[in-house]
DNA sequence: AGCTCGAATGAATCGTCCC
DNA sequence: GGGGACGATTCATTCGAGC
């Protein structure tokens, strides 16, 4: 580690520190922390309000410190929280920001600007993130993580061994299934409501930690919150330095932190669990080519139905999904249609399921 | 369709355009084109003093297509070619982007400076990456992809039943999981080699070209390399103008493209949105004796309302329409009284969106 | 205790038409 | 173009009430 010349400012660990985290940044000594891990405003824009179907309102992330006036506001913000950042990073340090579409491009190009070295980008594929309630977008079911040394060539910490052992032996991919941050782990306010809008899952920040320090590193977070990047930290007994402007997340920050207790080896063994055969949609069979729109189904009746081009079929008066036109076909109120319908190849008539079963072994051959 | 003025340049429709993809779009008619699709110049292999602007024109792209002197460049390269689409772009047109971590977020901040207003990031997740050989990183995975509008509130097309359609009814996701372009599927050279370095699956277009076109658009792609959304759009009814500088490709896309077949209409015909459906005033239920005049309407949580003979309703304190009464008693900015309000027939309580169906299926049997 | 069912909720750039 | 009316639209998960 580097030690601070004489006079020079000292590193205060495991603390949260308040103010503005540029200032902060700045009054800390250069080259002196090994990781940082950024979760800075989104610049949301949201215009009105939104309601779900059900007519109740979406509580929506409207507070002050996500308003920007413009891209150039932003950006000047990025430019210079960067700087300080990179000033205090080690050599061979290394940086992750998580964003959206809304900021991650604008933080991404301002990362290269000032000369760090991206090494991945990850995406955070949320298995329960909130739908698009008015059917006008996709589902925004992901964030993006990017993840940079300080420099071309700089000699990052990255434990391969530990991110292959937490997938079950296979090489960690740069797609990251996690759920959301909800239940007993987030943290409410006095009303039993959400204390942060943006609080992010622990699990998250362990495979982070996990895979890109070490023991004893010191972990900086300019954009601290309710401090979920000091809670794994100190559990993984990684050290955290803290910097947040909100009076009211320092504290919750402060109480959270003062339960946390470090893990003993042991205890950071992960459990893996099976999967399930993962869903197929039938409409990735028309998508891959293996079976055309316009082809002919056949039920093992003799009743056939086409194949159309966003995945549905259409019989004789019956359009929908292979199971509600195989339903309709028998008269049965259910039916399932991967057994049920059949299509023609090399003179065989062949179950769809076999398709299926074709994607589903492509993905056990390099699953997640 | 705009039509161009008189002695203004003509579309031309399904056919590959040779040359530099900026000169020859600015050669075609303004606001003539639907759907913009790019696969631009990854920029893999970035080398230089990132600090001295580099002020070379496009024309200093060096003999390798996909070299760039420095970060300046490569953003003076996006910024002519984005500006160049965004002038043939229809104004209620829409572009995609591809792009790796390499080039994808100088790609999406120019894309936000120039006014285009993005509507989802779409990540691409590989379900057969290459592997990451020298365990230094995280195995790259996935692509990005970016769909924006021309400006904000601009009114882009997208087929959201089709696509939850071909997710098996579940609203489509920002992740898509498919297999990268092998096997037949993939162009080969000559000598048995891949004709192309990142020829894109073609189940990746079908989505993108299902989901946010219509048949008879037209779908300009600047980079189109061996032609993947050529032959995805002339498969779909689709109309297609290509770019391409060099000629080993333009020949191998003309070619493929000429094996293709145009799905027949029925295969074409997609899933569509209620929205499409015709409007039935809820006075029409009351003129047919759907409903009685002095019926009781009940709501979800127990409300009523008394139907009148114009096809308005009175509750305690409030008249007017099924919308309105409906809002009313919720204390909501809206409501959907078609969803909302319910009524008794033998026993049991049924929506009146039902009876609704009910004459939209009639006019279905004897269209008018 | 165990089960079922309903309510609540999450970083969201979330209408369209007609007058 | 502004304003008002119509009316389209949700997935996974957790928690608590009720049985």
């Amino acid at each position: 580690m580097t030690k601070p010349a004489k006079g020079a400012p000292v590193l205060p660990l495991d603390t949260v520190l308040p103010g503005d985290c540029i200032e902060v940044m700045n009054r800390l000594p250069e080259e002196s922390v090994d990781l940082i891990f950024a979760d800075p405003p989104y610049n949301l824009q949201l215009r009105g309000d939104l309601h779900r179907p059900d007519n109740s309102r979406v509580d929506a992330v409207d507070d002050h410190w996500d308003q920007f006036d413009s891209f150039a506001a932003y950006d000047a913000f990025t430019r210079d929280w960067l700087k300080a950042a990179r000033r205090i990073l080690k050599p061979n340090g290394a940086i992750w920001v998580i964003g959206s579409y809304h900021n991650v491009f604008r933080l991404g190009a301002e990362l290269q600007n000032q000369g760090f070295w991206i090494l991945n980008d990850v995406v955070w594929r949320k298995s329960n993130p909130m739908p698009n309630f008015r059917g006008k977008r996709l589902t925004n079911a992901h964030e993006t993580l990017i993840w940079a040394s300080k420099s071309e060539g700089a000699k990052y910490t990255f434990n391969y061994e530990a991110l292959k052992a937490l997938n079950e032996g296979i090489q960690m991919r740069s797609d990251w299934v996690l759920p959301i941050c909800t239940g007993h782990e987030r943290l409410k306010d006095g009303r039993g409501d959400k204390a942060h809008p943006t609080q992010k899952p622990e699990s998250l920040l362990h495979r982070v930690l996990v895979g890109t320090t070490n023991p004893g590193d010191v972990v900086l977070d300019p954009f601290f919150g309710t401090g979920t990047t000091g809670a794994v930290a100190k559990m993984l007994g990684r050290n955290y330095i803290g910097i947040e402007r909100e009076t009211t997340y320092r504290d919750l920050a402060a109480r959270r932190l003062s339960r946390v207790r470090k893990l003993d080896a042991e205890a950071l063994t992960v459990t893996a669990s099976k999967r399930a055969a993962p869903r197929v949609p039938f409409g990735q069979l028309v998508e891959r080519g293996l079976l055309r729109p316009g082809e002919v189904l056949t039920s093992p009746r003799g009743k056939t139905a086409r194949v159309r081009a966003d995945g549905t079929l259409v019989g004789e008066d019956v359009k929908g999904s292979i199971h509600q036109v195989g339903a309709a076909f028998e008269g049965a109120p259910s039916c399932n249609g991967w057994t049920y319908w059949h299509f023609r190849r090399d003179g065989k008539t062949v179950p769809i399921d076999r398709l299926r079963q074709q994607i589903r072994d492509e993905m056990a051959d390099r699953p997640n």
